[in-house]
DNA sequence: CCACATCATGTGACCGCTCACACAACTCGA
DNA sequence: TCGAGTTGTGTGAGCGGTCACATGATGTGG
């Protein structure tokens, strides 16, 4: 017989306990198939060892879903449970909701996987009872390294198309009130320009396929010979609307994707995309989260840096011209 | 001043409260920014109003991300909070580890997102301390109607083939230790076989996109004129190596998928598929869960019937034969 | 061999809530 | 007017751990 104390020095792998105690312990805890309340601990510690994560998954899934499984798998590593909540939409409302909500279960920090930027404002507007970490925010703002480099990104995308000769581009951009969509849009428009191409033509979609697919018709006429999406569904939408319009990509257009979705490398043709690391940022959100969570402050660092993947959606602008086919390429 | 008592009463919104009682009590709460301490009242209660999700999303996402955010709105609407879990792959192992973990957690009941057939054994073999529903297994099983009816979406799909005039079809089925695969594949043969056409392939894919590219290989010279695809990323890959071959969807092969992703509807050609309704199998799963755990006993209920929806993919087989502009059309 | 540090274990109080019950203040019909 | 409900509120105990401290067993140097 030992007592309660005993015990709980044995759960929480204190010293000072001897060995045969100790294994005597762990043994009649088999046998029993005792497991220790985590309610009863909370209590008494005052700590929930609990994360909680609020993410949208509302019309694109892929980015979003992979952040949260690093997420869990980070947390739980470090022996935290996770608290999942999902919103509607990252409007200041629905985000308060599903904040509030955490607070109430008794989150000890927040992962808040909303890069729009009034996302970031309404948090940290609120935030109050907690500490909570942002994931993919624009990068110029107090996000503590936690986002891709889109702005890198999109250089890499524009890079890739000047190098291929293409001087006249036009870009699908994600929504202007996310902050990841303001960043890439920048990063292409620099880019490009500095190479001296022109940006003929910029179509906002909302991440959709769908939206993807309407942007062809703005861009029509533009005279663009490559196009650059915001993210990959956008680009699966383009290509079937140019499709459906007769025009081959890429002998009569350049399409780059963003994200590298499992499914980029089969789409017709498989796009070249930027590939981004969700699960290195769902752990870092996890690392800093929890560096504040126990030491008071956080650790900055860089954005990690995204990487290009050539695929057959992109092709030089010379080889249009060498077997053409069509009067004129482009839009 | 009162009781402490009281204010539980207030919280808890007994009755036999006074309104002006009440009333004052709210208003210090609110004064206070006072939130109940849930740690306490699951020790009290011995309740953690905690649900657990165990779910792997591993090459597919869709389908498993939108049943979670279900999930949660179930159970966030029914007072309940959702602590996730996500593994690797379904092995027993990992299976085993998750719900252990949810376990430790202190869930009141666990929703298991694992439709292979023995992660169904698995849950059962062990799930003892907590009541558990399996998502989306066969249907032939205890599963309560928690899932889509996939044998009739097969059928949907060999109907509309063979309706169209195919007599030589082939199929990319999903892994065979999933349930929901072995039920597509048999819905699919029963319903072609009983409309007099025949089945003049089948390849074994893992869901990914790169798994119905090579299926493609293995159905070359089968004659079939018509594919349909366990799920929709690997139509999207045996779209992709159909038409590296020079073949031409719909006219030369009609391809059906299984899932309606977003996407789908933006393939080239756009997919024929069969729309499984997730979140009502969220909401279903959640329905059932609490069911057992505050009644102790489970509703069934028939499984979730899909839908077909038809695009660009499928073509009347005679359609094919009018505009012969290859000498042998299907693989 | 004793005084004193060190190690191993036990004890009382408390974390913040709910339960069961006690109790006072009102009904209200006979 | 009184006893018997009804209604509103308070009290002690306990949920299962942890903390701070007390205590007994064991070592260690002079």
């Amino acid at each position: 017989m030992v007592s309660r104390q005993t015990v709980s020095r044995v759960i929480n792998e204190q010293t000072n306990i001897r060995d045969t105690t100790r294994e005597r312990v762990l043994q009649v805890m088999r046998e029993l198939d005792y497991r220790p309340s985590r309610a009863a601990r909370m209590l008494a510690t005052n700590r929930s060892r609990l994360v909680g994560v609020v993410a949208t998954v509302n019309g694109v899934h892929y980015g979003p879903t992979r952040i949260i499984a690093a997420i869990e798998d980070a947390a739980r590593a470090n022996g935290y449970a996770v608290i999942l909540t999902t919103v509607r939409n990252l409007s200041p409302v629905e985000l308060a909701d599903g904040v509030d909500h955490l607070v109430r279960e008794g989150v000890e920090g927040i992962v808040a996987v909303a890069p729009q930027a009034h996302a970031l404002d309404a948090m940290s507007a609120l935030a109050q009872p907690v500490p909570a970490v942002i994931l993919q925010a624009d990068g110029s703002r107090s996000d503590s390294g936690l986002s891709v480099d889109n702005e890198l990104g999109a250089a890499l995308a524009a890079r890739h198309l000047t190098g291929l000769g293409h001087r006249s581009v036009a870009m699908v951009s994600g929504p202007s009130d996310w902050s990841e969509a303001v960043a890439r849009t920048r990063g292409f428009a620099h880019t490009v320009q500095a190479s001296g191409a022109a940006i003929v033509g910029v179509a906002e979609g909302d991440w959709t396929a769908e939206s993807g697919y309407r942007a062809c018709q703005q861009l029509l006429g533009t005279g663009a010979t490559a196009v650059f999406c915001a993210n990959d569904q956008m680009a699966l939408g383009l290509l079937h609307a140019v499709t459906d319009r007769g025009l081959r990509v890429p002998v009569d257009l350049s399409v780059v994707g963003f994200d590298d979705v499992p499914e980029a490398a089969h789409y017709l043709p498989p796009l070249t995309t930027i590939r981004q690391d969700f699960d290195e940022l769902g752990q870092r959100a996890v690392a800093t989260l929890l560096s504040v969570v126990e030491n008071g402050r956080a650790t900055r660092r860089p954005p990690i840096p995204p990487h290009l993947i050539v695929r057959a959606s992109t092709l030089p602008l010379a080889s249009a011209l060498a077997a053409p086919r069509d009067p004129r390429p482009g839009l």
